[in-house]
Formats: structure tokens, sequence, C-alpha cells
DNA sequence: TTATAAAAAGATATTTATATCCTCAATATG
DNA sequence: CATATTGAGGATATAAATATCTTTTTATAA
């Protein structure tokens, strides 16, 4: 479904959506183990988003990755899009090209309507919808 | 969603339900162009479905590999449980091992319900149906 | 202004998935 | 029984994903 990136980074942005902001600023060091995430790849893959604009970042002292309000308002997909590609998720099942609803392909039918309502979910729930369900317990982001 | 692997088993056991038979068997280079599969990997595959009893074959001059009668009753999923694993699909949707319906992780319940129906939908459409389809050319197999 | 701390960037290593090649074993047919 | 043909199996090659390490840049604050 999701590449072990795309995992690790929205765990990253979930971890951060919960417990950084601009004045609290979080440190690749600190973090890693709570989201069991190896510690330099989970630097590059923040870095990777950040350049994208959809984690923010400081250097030097004091420094560290945050959210912002702006970053907070993406959609779960934004992040998917720039760690696993944009297509990963939309493209046929089989991998088709010419698969499309005039000339389906054999498992089309059966799955599109499931699949098209994961992708809407991922293009309309952001971050910050869901930092507020970890926030009241309604969720848990466990190691 | 699906590794490549899988895509190009489900692309070929789908072709074999089409064309193949006990009567008919299909040799890999006689079909492997057809789905858009590499040769020797589709050997391979195939292989590996042939030792689990998916698909049947027999070795040596008019040889090949074809669907049995019960090879067609089998549903999606036995042939992607083979080639990806049995986790692959019902594992978390951010392999978070402690993840479920009590303490579920963010994006559970808003992914929960689709992705159960898919799994639904391997669970039980199974090639014979699947082959229907594209006889009655409701849906197609382009390579 | 200097030392230090942090991310950014680049280079490299490792692991897994994908793909190919070569030999062996089985089977049909003359 | 000999031979050709096919899948089975093992070994190897390549590409992509995952992971680590080192150096550079930027910012802080003493």
């Amino acid at each position: 479904m999701l590449t072990n990136s795309s995992k690790y980074a929205l765990k990253a942005v979930l971890y951060l959506a919960q417990y950084s902001s601009e004045e609290h600023k979080l440190m690749v060091k600190d973090f890693y183990e709570k989201i069991n995430v190896p510690r330099a790849y989970l630097a590059k893959l923040l870095q990777e988003l950040s350049r994208h604009k959809l984690v923010s970042s400081t250097r030097g002292p004091r420094g560290g990755f945050y959210l912002s309000e702006e970053n907070r308002d993406q959609p779960l997909i934004s992040i998917i899009d720039v760690i696993d590609g944009p297509t990963r998720l939309t493209s046929c099942m089989l991998s088709l090209e010419e698969c499309n609803e005039d000339r389906p392909c054999p498992l089309h039918a059966a799955f599109q309507p499931s699949r098209i309502k994961m992708i809407r979910n991922l293009e309309q729930l952001t971050l910050r919808e869901l930092a507020r369900d970890l926030e009241q317990q309604r969720s848990f982001l466990p190691r």
C-alpha cells in the first residue's frame, strides 16, 4: 500500500503535529526513537519534506523541525506524493496503462470504489485533524 | 498496493484462465509477451505458484502451464499471499504492530472500512469469475 | 567574533526486489 | 531407447529501496 519511507514520513509528521511548534522545535535525535525510524534515514525524509514546504525547519543551535500552521493544513496525500511519487496509489491495480472505465482491467470494477474512497480520504484528511484525534486519545501512535 | 511480482502473477493466471486448459497448455515463451512480463521472471513466478498448487504444469514436449478446474476456483488473494506474503495487505497502514480497534493508529478509522472491503473482494473473487468477465468482454487484459 | 549545534547535502553501504542465465529432471514421441 | 522439448531449480546479475556516514552550511549565543 504505502512504502516504508512514506510510513516513516507520516509517523514523523504526525509526531511533529502533536509535539512541535515554532516555539518548540524537535531535533531528529530527540524523537527518532519515539517513532521507531532509523535516525539518519528520518533526517533524509524530513529534508525532502522540508524542501517541499511540508515541514518547517531551522538550522543551528536551538534549531530543529516543526510544523507551521500552514503545514498542519496539508492533507496526508501531499506527504505520500512527495515521498512515494504521485502515481503510487492512483494507477491501475495491475499497472496496466490502458485500463480505464471504458476498458477496465479484470480487477477494476470490484476494487475501484474502495480505492477511490481511500484516495479521497488521503486527499481530504489534514495533519491537523489527525493530530486532534491523537490529542483526544481517539487514536494512538505507538513506536 | 501490490508488488510488481504479484501483478505479474495475477496477469499470468488471468491469461491462463482465459486461454489454457488441461488439453491446451501454454508454454511461457508463447504468452509472456501477451502480458508484458519478462520471460524468465514469469517462469519463476509460475513455478512458485505451481509448487503451491495454484497453477498446473507438466514438463517435456507438449508440456506447459494451465489452470485446472480446481485452480480456477481459487480466490485472487491466494495468488497474492504466495507471491507477496500473507501480511502485505492486512497489516496496519503505518505498519504499527500495536494498532488495533481498541488503540487504533491515526489512519485506522478513516481507512479500515475500505481496506476491509478490498480484502474481502480479494478473498471472494475467484479466477473463474474474473475469467468470465474477460470472456464476456466486461473487462480487458491489455499488455 | 568564535565555538558550537543543528539541518542540508553528498557519498557510500546494505538489503530487497526484480531479472537473467545455466544446468537438471521429466516426459512425449519417433 | 534416443532425442528433443519443456518446466524446475540453482546461481548469478542488476536495479531500487533502505540505511548510514561524512562534510558543508546556517544559525545561535557566549
